[in-house]
DNA sequence: ATATGACTTGCATACGCATTCAACATGAAC
DNA sequence: GTTCATGTTGAATGCGTATGCAAGTCATAT
């Protein structure tokens, strides 16, 4: 049999608050109150425990803790999509923030190929205190509800209304009308949209504002192309489809990486000149977006508030299961860059 | 005091191993067996445990799990700049290849900010069955031997030859090489290098090797700039030092992110040609790097071939502490594309 | 001097599962 | 029919910490 990790030979075992106790002469009790904050004991007697502790390498042992405690300290992070640089970006932000307050980020990465419900129930046998799922859109409604029931839950970028689900979401319907207004401000008026997964309740709202907003302006919509998936590939494919029919002056694509793959495709392959020929406007504000070769016009999403809101709601239990559940709208901010311009 | 997550209200308690087998009337020990593969156990039993199991919804407690094997299938990932993109596709490629073999992973975001040594503390509390580091920049050679001590550990990107470290590697080496021999073949004779952080072992091995070789080859080493960090904005402000004594007709960056900085402010701020006047390579192979405007030369670091081994490392338990520790180097490819080509 | 209360401390037990050990059943071999 | 190997099961215990409870200490108030 392989022997694999875990297997324990090599591994000193390390000591315990038993045995702790034992050298000091005191009961393993002391010892646990000693690392616990606010506990009752003498501050005399942690201080002398909390030495010699540290002389002999004491930690105390979480997982003993979480079964005791049945609480885990642990919140797992489901994530669909990492090739979209948004989404590193804001994980890194986010295990950060909940490394601040003391928790501890399991990742479950969910793909195409992989068998999600056995990938989740580990949500369920890991005692996860809390689910944070970053847009996932490879989730149906029925696993999601599954995965999160009974537990705190918080969604990002994904809203699920009826439900009673917590949501922390960008401004998506502020973001689509400001996109559309700049655009008209620079007098485009035949626009196309592009979306990423059209299903996506991102996409549904975005496109569903931007739409309205348009026509509110008098502005034509052009076209409407569904990339299959948020990728540069993709946003390169539905510009040139866009391209093709040669009636549009100004594309919104639903996030930045689509945005970028397609200014790439009208300069590169149809020769279009950005911004002048079409201008073109994204979604999220991703580094490469301000790449000079860019310069993406784009909606900024605010990662640093997203952030400190969901570990605001975990912090003051907020999103516990009982408790109200709401959705959490953040404002971002325009970003005007050089894919968009007059025309000329 | 806040609520916060964890706290119990609102959850309702899971079933227990032993309330499943009060009800179907056997023994928790049972229970236990039915879950665990190759125990001693008939198959008509297991069958019948794991109906009502479903039926009742049990699912077996990871943490007493833990407790009771001392073994978490929890391995910690420590990161430090997740503003690369080529470490989120790792991070996911790995996480996935975990999951596959049943090991969650648990993430551990290291920054300039952070009180390092309390966060990989976690490390140790939550008795990780292995550590893996990605490129650390961030912890000292100290630091990450007191975080790995003692336990299962391999480092990705980073190389130390003398301590009993396990390390995966890219073949830096190689690929520095095939850098510069492809510089000689398009004619280049006056190369720089750009590094990002100096101090670190792929910089170090990239750097020796590359100038070890453009001397082989009788080609001039221009100049020699270091970054700071491994940063799109760094790559920009190499290039402008570079660009601005004018004299080097090919630079190599030590990465694709800073290369991909570099190319920008050659073509933006100060005008030049790529690949015509300089030609620049990198070395990973990002997404970007393809991309038409950068078409980026580059060395592709095997995210597939990395994340095989390490897997199959911890697999096989040949990283456990005791084991012989080991350097694995994997071998990339150059990828030629066009941000390198003759004198023009 | 006694009563009262606030603090401290140790004991014992619970947390949920894995595993050892002994008991038992079954069937084959003699 | 007896013996032995093999396979199956349950009882009991351990993993390391947290915590309710009772006992104890000490100072203050009466």
């Amino acid at each position: 049999m392989a022997r694999g990790v875990g297997s324990s030979d090599g591994k000193r075992r390390p000591i315990t608050a038993r045995e702790l106790a034992r050298m000091i002469g005191v009961s393993q009790s002391a010892v646990s109150r000693a690392f616990t904050p606010g506990a009752s004991i003498a501050a005399e007697l942690r201080q002398k425990i909390l030495k010699f502790a540290e002389e002999q390498d004491y930690h105390p042992n979480a997982i003993a803790s979480m079964l005791s405690k049945s609480r885990t300290n642990i919140v797992g992070i489901v994530v669909s999509d990492m090739s979209n640089p948004f989404y590193p970006a804001l994980i890194q932000k986010l295990s950060q923030g909940l490394q601040r307050i003391g928790l501890q980020s399991l990742l479950f990465n969910i793909t195409k190929g992989s068998n999600i419900e056995e990938q989740l129930s580990a949500l369920r046998r890991y005692n996860v205190d809390a689910v944070i799922v970053i847009s996932a859109t490879m989730l149906s409604g029925a696993t999601l509800h599954w995965a999160t029931e009974g537990r705190a839950a918080i969604l990002i970028n994904r809203v699920v209304e009826d439900a009673d689900i917590n949501c922390v979401c960008c401004d998506n319907v502020e973001g689509a009308r400001a996109i559309a207004d700049h655009f008209h401000e620079l007098g485009r008026r035949r626009v196309a949209y592009v979306s990423g997964l059209s299903h996506t309740t991102t996409n549904l709202e975005r496109q569903n504002a931007f739409i309205t907003r348009i026509a509110e302006l008098g502005m034509t919509l052009t076209g409407r192309v569904d990339g299959g998936e948020y990728s540069y590939e993709a946003g390169r494919r539905a510009a040139l489809e866009i391209a093709a029919k040669n009636n549009a002056d100004a594309i919104f694509f639903a996030n930045d990486i689509l945005a970028i793959g397609g200014i790439d495709a009208l300069r590169e392959d149809v020769g279009k000149r950005v911004p002048e020929d079409i201008s073109v406007a994204g979604f999220d504000d991703i580094p490469m977006a301000s790449w000079p070769h860019y310069a993406l016009t784009t909606f900024r999403q605010p990662l640093d508030e997203i952030v400190t809101v969901v570990v605001g709601m975990l912090e003051d239990g907020s999103c516990q299961p009982g408790q109200p559940s709401s959705v959490r709208r953040i404002s971002g901010g325009l970003i005007v860059r050089h894919s968009t311009g007059p025309l000329g």
